[in-house]
DNA sequence: ATATTTTGCGCCATATCCTGCTCATTAACG
DNA sequence: CGTTAATGAGCAGGATATGGCGCAAAATAT
């Protein structure tokens, strides 16, 4: 039950009801109580429940649970990093891009990207 | 320059300027500006400037931008399943465990997990 | 069965986040 | 160089998250 939805497609409210379950699922595992896990990562009892139960919380709470049940390396992979494609990035220039650039020559209001990871 | 932090000994907020200058870069290599990128991701142009500065967000906000960005699957990964460790958790009862147990017997307030990652 | 512990949830006060605005600064372009 | 677009940041008001309380319900152990 509660396969792994699908992130591409899931509602933020879908996703972090998810995320909670697991997060309970990894307490349980190592068979800490709300209590104890709410002391050691700094937050109150109430939000620990919260968080497990995918109601609104903030990263802040999500990273400071993370660490306190041990997976928070989970969070170093959490991003693909761009240094490690220079091919994309040379294309527009040489250096380092500090700002993004939309020529908006005529009406060419309309932009796209999305690419990449949609095929 | 900013290699990659020890997430498991930064604070909650080195961890979040890390993500946000990530997202940062993620942005630029695609070419995109904060406001089409706020757009694309139903938030405010603020608060993606938030977001890339490593101020204080809520999950549903990094969600939003993680798609928006395409690379939201990086969440289904963030966390370890715990079921597909069976032996663990079959130490402790045979069936789904609902809740966390630490005996109170007498005085035995200390507890210790951690375990695991930790050594 | 009873006893014990854990968990969910309502409430309210406080803290923090989000938005929409504005404007100054700065990068990127020709 | 000048022009244009992109970004950072302050602010006020509304929205949301958090903490701490209590108590009822549920899970676990005896």
């Amino acid at each position: 039950m509660a396969q792994n939805i699908d992130y591409t497609v899931a509602s933020p409210e879908a996703i972090e009801s998810e995320l909670g379950q697991k997060l309970e699922r990894l307490r349980l595992s190592k068979n800490i109580n709300q209590t104890m896990l709410a002391k050691e990562a700094g937050v109150s009892r109430r939000t620990i429940t919260r968080v497990e139960n995918g109601e609104g919380i903030s990263l802040d709470t999500l990273i400071r649970v993370m660490r306190a049940l041990g997976v928070i390396d989970g969070l170093a992979t959490l991003l693909p990093d761009p240094t490690t494609r220079p091919v994309e990035r040379i294309k527009l220039g040489g250096h380092e891009r500090k700002r993004a650039r939309t020529k908006k020559t005529s009406d060419a209001d309309a932009w796209t990207w999305e690419s990449e990871s949609g095929e």
